[in-house]
DNA sequence: CCCTGATTCGC
DNA sequence: GCGAATCAGG
C-alpha cells in the first residue's frame, strides 16, 4: 500500500480527531501502526500526549541505544538528571470517544424538564455495524438533524452494547461473525483467539476442518455465519 | 502482558 | 520517503 492523497487525507483527519495510530492503521488497512506514526511525523502532524515524552531533550541527552550490536567495550551512559520542574499535565484532546457507542444515561430521559443538551463539539455518526461514517476528507462534520423536541437515549447502545463490533477487532479477538452484516445486532464473537488464528478455539474448530480422503462421506458441514439466510 | 507515541536508520 | 525495530512510559 502506498500513501495516496486520499489515504493521507484520511490519516490527517483521524489523527486530528484523536484516533490512535493503531486504530488509524487498521482503519486504513495495509499499513502498520508504525507506518502511520512515521507518516504522521513526516507530514508534520505532531504533538498529542505521548507516554514517553514528558521530558524534553535539551541536546542529545538520552542515549538512543545503538541500533547495531554494541561494539563490545561500551560504557553505559549514566541517566541524565531529571529536570526539577515537570511539564504541565498532558491534557487529552477534548473530543468525544471515537469508537465507543454513546453510553446513554440510564434514566436520563425521565426528567421532563431536562436542561437543554450541551452542544457537542464534534459529531460522529455511527453506522449500523458500529463503524464510523466519515468521508475521505472528513473535515466537515455531518449535518446534525433538526433538534428533537425530547431527548431520547441513543438507540444503538441497547442492542449493540457489549457486542464486539468491527472496531473492536484486534489481532487477538475472535473475528467469527455472529448474525448477518447489516442487521442491527450484527457483531463478532469477541473471544480470545486461538493464538496464531483469527478465531477462538471453538470457532477454529468450525473454520478449519480436517481434510478427509476423497470420496469420504462428509460430516454435516457447519455453515458459517450462523446458517443460511432465511427471508 | 497489553497498550501508547517517538525515534532511528537501512532500504 | 517509507516503515520495522526499538525505546520508553502507562
Amino acid at each position: 500500500m502506498s500513501w495516496t492523497d486520499e489515504r493521507i487525507d484520511q490519516l490527517k483527519g483521524m489523527w486530528e480527531r484523536g484516533l490512535t495510530a493503531s486504530q488509524i492503521a487498521d482503519e486504513l488497512g495495509g499499513v502498520s501502526r508504525n507506518a502511520v506514526i512515521g507518516k504522521a511525523h513526516r507530514l508534520g502532524l505532531q504533538s498529542r500526549p505521548s507516554p514517553v515524552k514528558a521530558n524534553e531533550t535539551p541536546k542529545k541527552a538520552t542515549a538512543p541505544a545503538p541500533r547495531k550490536p554494541a561494539p563490545a567495550a561500551d560504557v553505559e551512559a549514566p541517566r541524565a538528571a531529571a529536570p526539577a520542574v515537570s511539564a504541565p499535565a498532558p491534557v487529552r484532546a477534548p473530543v468525544a470517544a471515537p469508537a465507543a457507542p454513546a453510553a446513554p444515561a440510564p434514566a436520563a430521559a425521565a426528567a421532563t424538564d431536562a436542561p437543554p443538551p450541551p452542544p457537542q463539539p464534534r459529531i460522529i455518526s455511527v453506522g449500523p455495524g458500529g463503524f464510523l461514517r466519515q468521508g475521505p476528507g472528513d473535515q466537515q462534520a455531518p449535518i446534525p438533524p433538526a433538534p428533537p423536541r425530547r431527548l431520547v437515549p441513543a438507540k444503538p447502545s441497547a442492542e449493540i452494547a457489549d457486542k464486539t463490533t468491527l472496531l473492536d477487532l484486534t489481532e487477538r479477538i475472535c473475528k467469527w461473525p455472529m448474525g448477518h452484516p447489516g442487521e442491527p445486532d450484527f457483531h463478532f464473537c469477541g473471544e480470545q483467539v486461538n493464538p496464531g488464528f483469527p478465531y477462538c478455539v471453538e470457532h477454529c474448530g468450525r473454520a478449519y476442518q480436517a481434510q478427509l480422503p476423497r470420496g469420504t462421506r462428509r460430516p454435516p458441514p457447519p455453515l458459517p455465519f450462523g446458517g443460511p439466510r432465511v427471508r
